[in-house]
DNA sequence: AGCAGCAATCTAACGCTGTTAGACTAACAG
DNA sequence: CTGTTAGTCTAACAGCGTTAGATTGCTGCT
């Protein structure tokens, strides 16, 4: 009975959660589906590609019950719902965001989706395409970096370390009030933030116009 | 005639923007100093940590004659500057947004003095620690995510792959749309974007006020 | 002058990584 | 019954970060 790509993705992303990127190598992998290392490549053509499979299959994971079709949603509240789940994604699988984020767009079929959808909202509010564009990949580039850096301070060693470094006054204060709430709040207040600013930017086209 | 940590640092930059991140190998770095791998271990306990100082040389070329102290900027202007100055510095090196933002803030001092100048400024325009400090890092996570998606489409090869794929007609158009103009107009526009956000968050404050 | 101590480098190795070449096994097709 | 091919194997290569322990060469003390 031969092994199937997709259970070794699967088997991939269960060796992510459980050990962290770091973990997920071609001879662990393949010890736990029971086969070697070299017969992974009869399957994939090597470790880049596997985390390309893997980054999709996180998303897809997510959004399998999503109608990507449906263009006709208010363009805020649509940007609102596409950072906070593109966030929830990835933070269903240790260092998700380093997957997801690495992934170069070929095959990354659901970020196509996802992309493809945002760029029809903001096009049927009235940016043009080009700032469509713009939009979609800022809140995006955003949504990366920002998850990216929650993973990576998740570490269980790296905890309180910024706490032992001599901060400067302003700093130390902005991070005691910061840390009262957690990332949740944090990035829920960002990204309100930004599509303010893309609504300030709609606003200033909307007045040329006139 | 011993070698100083500091020239260690700066051959190793010099082989990031000559062979890229990965092209940084202990053995590759001692070989280009003239002495053996184990040598190095003398005057740096471990790889992750001379990544850190490379990511701290990288800023502090740029921000040599940098005055941190005048806290006294418009809020608005500074976030522009940082924005833009911590992006040029980044991209005066080879995957540079790699390597700056995977430091832990621990050595990182230039960024740590970004960050509480920043939340200085912030705070002294009316905005509480707590949400100068959302700021501060909204902007310069985004910048990181930005710049490392820059530069990561950057590499030899990987340029015209997106374009053999198929694509779906709205997202095609807007990265048409897109690629007529440069990343330097792509992320100012989104700076400046999500300045008019922090810009709208602040409004909001002092009506809240009043 | 000779010896101690230390800074800085060396050799050699360990265990790990991704990847490849080429041999083998099992099943299925003609 | 035999040839083909899918799928796995063994064995190895070249590279990685890192460590232990020996070795050099200089500096200062007696």
């Amino acid at each position: 009975m031969p092994i199937e790509k997709s259970q070794i993705v699967q088997k991939a992303l269960d060796i992510l959660n459980r050990d962290g990127l770091e973990g997920v190598t071609l001879r662990r992998l393949a010890s736990e589906l029971k086969i070697k290392a070299a017969s992974i490549y009869w399957h994939i053509p090597n470790k880049s590609e596997l985390l390309d499979e893997m980054a999709n299959a996180i998303l897809e994971k997510h959004f399998n019950a999503f109608d990507f079709q449906s263009d006709e949603r208010e363009w805020d509240e649509w940007l609102y719902t596409l950072a906070h789940e593109l966030r929830a994604a990835m933070l269903a699988y240790q260092d998700g965001a380093r997957v997801v984020a690495g992934t170069h767009p070929d095959l990354g079929q659901v970020l196509i989706k996802l992309w493809d959808l945002t760029t029809r909202i903001l096009h049927n509010t009235g940016f043009s395409y080009g700032m469509a564009a713009t939009i979609t990949v800022t809140v995006t580039n955003f949504t990366f970096g920002s998850v990216i850096e929650e993973q990576s301070s998740q570490l269980p060693e790296t905890g309180p370390k910024i706490q032992r470094v001599k901060l400067p006054l302003a700093l130390r204060s902005a991070l005691e009030e910061w840390q009262n709430e957690n990332n949740d709040i944090h990035f829920d207040t960002a990204v309100r933030m930004i599509i303010n600013g893309v609504r300030a930017e709609l606003n200033a086209q909307s007045s040329k116009i006139n």
